[in-house]
DNA sequence: CGCGGCATTGACTGGTTTCAATTATCGTGG
DNA sequence: CCACGATAATTGAAACCAGTCAATGCCGCG
């Protein structure tokens, strides 16, 4: 199984952003110029915390990162995943104060660019702005399937979109390998992102199981039968608006 | 009750960006220069459909609007509300191809911006993006607010949230009178928007009614116990992400 | 007046939670 | 190599919140 990146943080910014909109030859370069910090964080350290008003983003080059909002009596709700290539906070560039928390699931390693460099760097590249402002627009995407879900389906369902769209998203970062990919999140964490308890969500992945749908082990998700797992999650790969990439098959699965 | 506006849609645009970011006399005149149509669209009428790939952008002038997500055998989620002064699809000005759908709720007035024309302005006034920007990045706040209502709130928090939601951002656009608003979506469209039942968000709305914290009827809903109400819906308005205005009591909820 | 849309209520069902206990799994140190 | 503790996964039984189905009431309107 792919795990880890081995470039430099801004080779992977360039990488990611190159996916939805052609660079340059100007706008990598400027992008690999950016200037950055790098920190090797544990697992569950906060990068963010509500009330916080950042002076930087932070971009992920390895590990899984969680955005989350925490309620009283220590319940929270995981708002989404993060994982390589993803940029987490981007949304502080221009909403001062957090509304919410940031934090490592997994031992990870972040890229920090300070909002001054960035706005330097949209100073020298306007056509970038509409890069990183599509990839804002993508993470508001992605909260609109989990209303969805959250919404309308039931725990079965939930469960499975969940992985159709977490295997999809690896899968275009090119950290899967067949119909298997990490799936860094425990049970209490899946649970706590598809508003279930662990004890429901446990009972969930048995009938997913016993159906041959998915099998969760040892931080290894496996997609044992796309077809029926994308038929009972109703799962569109609209939302996650990439480019290309053809929903797998067998064939088109293996590594790439 | 204040309903309807009366200015023009650019003037409206005008005084939304202002409310966040300062407008310069030049960043005003660009604007209200903008070229728009405007268009009356009765109720429950499609603006744009799941697959379209738009090359304009609507604002609401007056009515309410609601964005949802249409699932097999007739079901929706409705994702989000909006009222006079908001954007719905700024979106598609970086995402190609819509994910879901937008239709008026009630008969509306909607302006409607050519995509050109807004990149025009963002290069006559490269910091009026950042405010663009800004508008999709508290839709996104939205989103994760309903995301945690639905994940971790019960049927009475959950209804109890959206009220405090609607009424303060219909507050800061003046369309409230003292602790009463407009409440145009009916209980079926309310359902659909918080992942219920219309049957059981009756039975919840009865409840609220019994313990003296909101009525709702004939489109009008009026906060009887803000105090009560936002404790029971665990409300904290930062995720608003509005300037200024005080959360109400009984004093600072009189008409502005 | 009768119809259609919307709100309301009752009885019953069922998906999910809660509480509690048991069983893996894994890293660590004796 | 095994004992140990901590973390995570799994299972059972009972309670409950919300859904389903079905019927009634309300009200405006042609």
């Amino acid at each position: 199984m792919p795990n880890g990146y081995n470039g430099t943080g801004t080779e992977l910014l360039a990488r990611k952003l190159d996916g939805c909109v052609r660079l340059n030859e100007a706008e990598r370069a400027a992008i690999l110029d950016l200037p950055y910090t790098v920190r090797n964080l544990p697992a569950r350290h906060d990068i963010v915390r509500f009330g916080d008003q950042p002076s930087q983003c932070c971009l992920v080059l390895q590990g899984w990162v969680s955005r989350y909002a925490a309620l009283s009596e220590g319940e929270r709700q995981i708002l989404s995943f993060y994982i390589a290539g993803d940029i987490p906070d981007l949304q502080s560039l221009h909403l001062e104060r957090m509304d919410h928390h940031i934090a490592t699931l997994t031992a990870s390693t972040i890229a920090f660019v300070a909002h001054d460099e960035l706005h330097r760097l949209f100073r020298r590249c306007p056509s970038l702005i509409g890069a990183m402002w599509r990839e804002t627009l993508i993470d508001a995407a992605h909260y609109r399937e989990r209303i969805t879900s959250l919404g309308r389906r039931q725990a079965l369902g939930r469960v499975a979109h969940l992985f159709c769209e977490l295997y999809l998203r690896q899968r275009s970062m090119g950290l899967t390998s067949g119909l298997s990919c990490p799936m860094a999140p425990k049970q209490a964490e899946l649970a706590d992102a598809l508003g279930l308890t662990s004890v429901h969500l446990n009972r969930v992945l048995r009938t997913l199981r016993m159906r041959g749908l998915v099998t969760l082990g040892g931080g290894v998700l496996t997609i044992e039968d796309w077809d029926e797992l994308a038929a009972v999650a109703e799962f569109d790969p609209t939302f996650l608006h990439q480019t290309g990439l053809p929903v797998p098959t067998h064939e088109t699965a293996v590594p790439l």
